[in-house]
DNA sequence: AAGAAGATTCGCT
DNA sequence: GCGAATCTTCTTA
């Protein structure tokens, strides 16, 4: 019988994953962190998804990074090292959150775009002013408003003992599947996302996700 | 100094 | 499908 790992029925304990657990390069762990697990520690309770979208932002080459013309006052926690959160704020309205994925000074990261609730649904669907599952963090903007990020949460180090927002061990996804960035038009060519195929909670066109 | 574009989402046509 | 919302950064359109 089929008996998920992580489930809203069934639960086990969450590991937290140490910074060395972390692949030290963006694109391998853009594919790591799919299946793993995003925790928020809130006063009021835990917030926990499960990740099934990301997409990498390379180091020095790419032209759709944050960080390709250098650190500025936006993008400066891109530059720590990994296992960081970068925080940004978009379009007026929205906050992305990101992993830093380099060595100190080197400006890279994986936007983590879209998870799937396990716990705290309640608490994110007040936030997201929706009950449906498949959309309260269904895309980066999304997925930060479900986990109430914002600028304060910019630069955390998501590997520190007690953070209140960490990584967890999770489940990796059945089929992997990776197609081109959303949304960017420098180096749009790149293959640079990376999703958990078949996934209800994954964003993006149908054209992109098959 | 001013304007355009941006790693987005929502609501209306 | 398209425009609005609304802030930061980068460019001079």
């Amino acid at each position: 019988m089929h008996r998920p790992k992580f489930s809203l029925t069934s639960r086990p304990r969450l590991r937290r994953l140490k910074r060395a657990e972390l692949p030290a390069e963006t694109v391998a762990l853009a594919r790591f962190l799919l299946g793993k697990i995003l925790v928020r520690d809130e006063p009021r309770g835990r917030i926990v998804a499960r990740i099934v979208e990301t997409e990498a932002y390379l180091p020095e080459v790419d032209a759709a990074s944050h960080a390709y013309r250098g650190p500025t006052k936006r993008n400066r926690s891109m530059f720590l090292r990994r296992g960081h959160a970068y925080v940004y704020f978009i379009y007026g309205t929205w906050h992305c959150l990101n992993v830093t994925s380099e060595g100190e000074g080197t400006g890279a990261a994986v936007l983590l775009r879209a998870a799937e609730p396990l716990e705290g649904i309640a608490r994110m669907q007040r936030r997201r002013k929706t009950a449906k599952l498949s959309d309260l963090a269904r895309g980066p903007g999304r997925l930060a408003a479900a986990l109430g990020l914002d600028r304060r949460h910019d630069g955390l180090d998501l590997c520190a003992p007690r953070s209140e927002l960490w990584l967890a061990t999770g489940t990796p996804p059945p089929a992997l599947g990776e197609s081109i960035r959303i949304g960017v038009s420098s180096d749009a060519h790149r293959v640079l996302r990376f999703f958990e195929r078949g996934s209800a909670f994954v964003s993006g066109a149908r054209h992109l996700n098959a």
